[in-house]
DNA sequence: TTCGTTGCAAAGCCTTTGCACCTCT
DNA sequence: AGAGGTGCAAAGGCTTTGCAACGAA
C-alpha cells in the first residue's frame, strides 16, 4: 500500500473516534483536515483499511460504522437516537473457535449487535409521558 | 392487520424456508404461486411481519435475509457462496439481560453473525490448490 | 516511468414511498 | 363505505466504479 495523506487522515479519524462514525460522519471530520477530500475516497479508504484488519467495520441496520478496536467485541445500537457503543460480551472469544469447530467452517469475523433504545433515551420517552 | 393472499403467500414461504431467503428470492418463490405478485408487496409484507414479530429479519452485509425462527439464535454467513445456517450459541439469552441491566437500556433484538467461508467452499478451495 | 490514489460524476443495489386502483370487512 | 393492501414506477440512501488527472516510489 503506498503512502496517501488522505488515507492517513482516515485512518487517525477512526483512530481518535469513539463514537462509531459513520462513513458519513468521518468525511465531515476529514474535511475540517482537508477540504478537497471525497467521499468516494473516504469510503475506499475505510474499506482498504477494513479489508487488512487495521480497522473493523460494523453492520448497523441503518448504514455501516467505523471501528478503532479491532479485537471482537460487541455493540450496542440505539434505534433512537443512532448511538453505538462497545459493550462488554467476552463470551464472543469463545464461541469463535467453538462455532468455526462445529460447522466446520472458516470464521473471519463476529458482529454482535443489540438493539434497543438507550438509557438517555428511555428517560426522555418517561419525561414525555 | 387485515387479511390478504400476498401476506399469507410471503408469510408461508419464510415459515418454509430453511435457507434464510432475501427479500428477491421470496419474490420468486412467491411468483411461482401468485405471478402478478410484485416486490414491493413483498418488501412491506415482510417489513410488516418482522415488525410484528411473525417473522425475523437478519442482517447480512450483502442484503437482509428473513428466518421462519423468532427466538435469538445466531448465523453464520459464507462470504463465498452466500450461505446462511443457524449455528448454536445458546449463551445470547443470557447476554441479552446481563447488557441491557448493565448499560441501562431496552435491549429489542440482538443480531450475532459470524462471517467466513464455509465447510464446502473450503473444501473447494482445496481442490483448486 | 509506473502504478496506486484522488475527485468527480455516474451507476448500482437494496429498500421504501407516492399514487391510483382494488379488496377485505 | 372505509380502512387497509396492491402494483407500478419513481425516488432514496448508502456504497461502489469508470475515468482522466495526479502523486509517490
Amino acid at each position: 500500500m503506498k503512502h496517501s495523506e488522505q488515507r492517513e487522515i482516515v485512518y487517525s479519524i477512526v483512530q481518535e473516534s469513539s463514537d462509531h462514525p459513520t462513513a458519513d460522519t468521518i468525511l465531515l471530520r476529514a474535511k475540517n483536515i482537508k477540504p478537497s477530500i471525497n467521499l468516494a475516497t473516504v469510503y475506499r479508504n475505510l474499506s482498504m483499511l477494513a479489508k487488512t484488519g487495521k480497522i473493523l467495520r460494523i453492520n448497523i441496520d441503518d448504514g455501516d460504522r467505523f471501528d478503532k478496536t479491532i479485537s471482537p467485541h460487541a455493540h450496542f445500537h440505539c434505534v433512537n437516537c443512532g448511538l453505538v457503543i462497545d459493550v462488554n460480551a467476552n463470551d464472543i472469544g469463545c464461541c469463535y473457535n467453538r462455532v468455526a469447530e462445529e460447522n466446520g467452517c472458516r470464521i473471519d469475523k463476529v458482529d454482535m449487535v443489540f438493539t434497543g433504545v438507550c438509557k438517555e433515551c428511555l428517560k426522555a420517552v418517561k419525561v414525555e409521558e
